[in-house]
DNA sequence: GACACGTGCAACCTTTTGGTTGCATACTGT
DNA sequence: ACAGTATGCAACCAAAAGGTTGCACGTGTC
């Protein structure tokens, strides 16, 4: 059952607890707060992104904060990186048409 | 039934055809010679992201081509974006921290 | 017109997903 | 030690996902 982390940013709640945890490490108990759902369904999903180590559990006391594994975050990022030099290139083909159009104008 | 874009990019084989029809407009069938599923499992993967709008189809005589929506990569882009200026931040104060360092060792 | 080809769609099936309830465990404060 | 709090885990369930097969509908080719 292992999932990447596509499948972990799927799920709207997830993102939303991605959102949430990205600001200040919180507890199950405080992200559930935020859902309309149980707190056990916000913890199976802390069980999902913690095993694709997008999220770490620190132990304080009877608490359990989760905080966001920034660097996992730059995995897409690296993923994005291929088809943004393609709409990088696009931009570019469309600048050089633009510089044409203007390069037409002043010619007239 | 409406899926958003993380969920279109959630399934390895959807990375996938993404992936090839990036290079170049292809055919079901010819996406289809690259996975280990029938054409019509492809065909269903291709109605989700034509749904997404991440993918684009255009009748050639009978073919289809379906090529990428590269704009509609940009949203992913655009969530990103949030949680690019937290780690450009970190690695800023690490710059920081190195500096730090490394003044202190020049005091020595 | 007859036929092959390229494709989408419906029906069906199995596995996965996201959720719930109930319970066990661990730490706190009195 | 005991009550209360914070949490994870197992069992169960409905819905969705991903796949397959069979079929219908256009479009070219002869």
């Amino acid at each position: 059952m292992k999932r990447d982390i596509f499948q972990a940013i799927a799920d709207p709640t997830r993102r939303a607890i991605i959102a949430l945890i990205a600001l200040q490490a919180m507890t199950p108990n405080a992200l559930a707060e935020n859902f309309h759902t149980t707190r056990q369904a916000v913890s199976k999903h802390l069980r999902i992104l913690t095993e694709c180590e997008l999220v770490t559990p620190e132990q304080r006391g009877r608490e359990i904060y989760y905080s966001l594994e920034i660097d996992k975050m730059k995995e897409i990022d690296k993923w994005l990186e291929q088809y943004r030099k393609i709409w990088e290139t696009r931009f570019d083909q469309l600048g050089e048409v633009l510089v044409g159009l203007k390069k037409k104008k002043s010619e007239e």
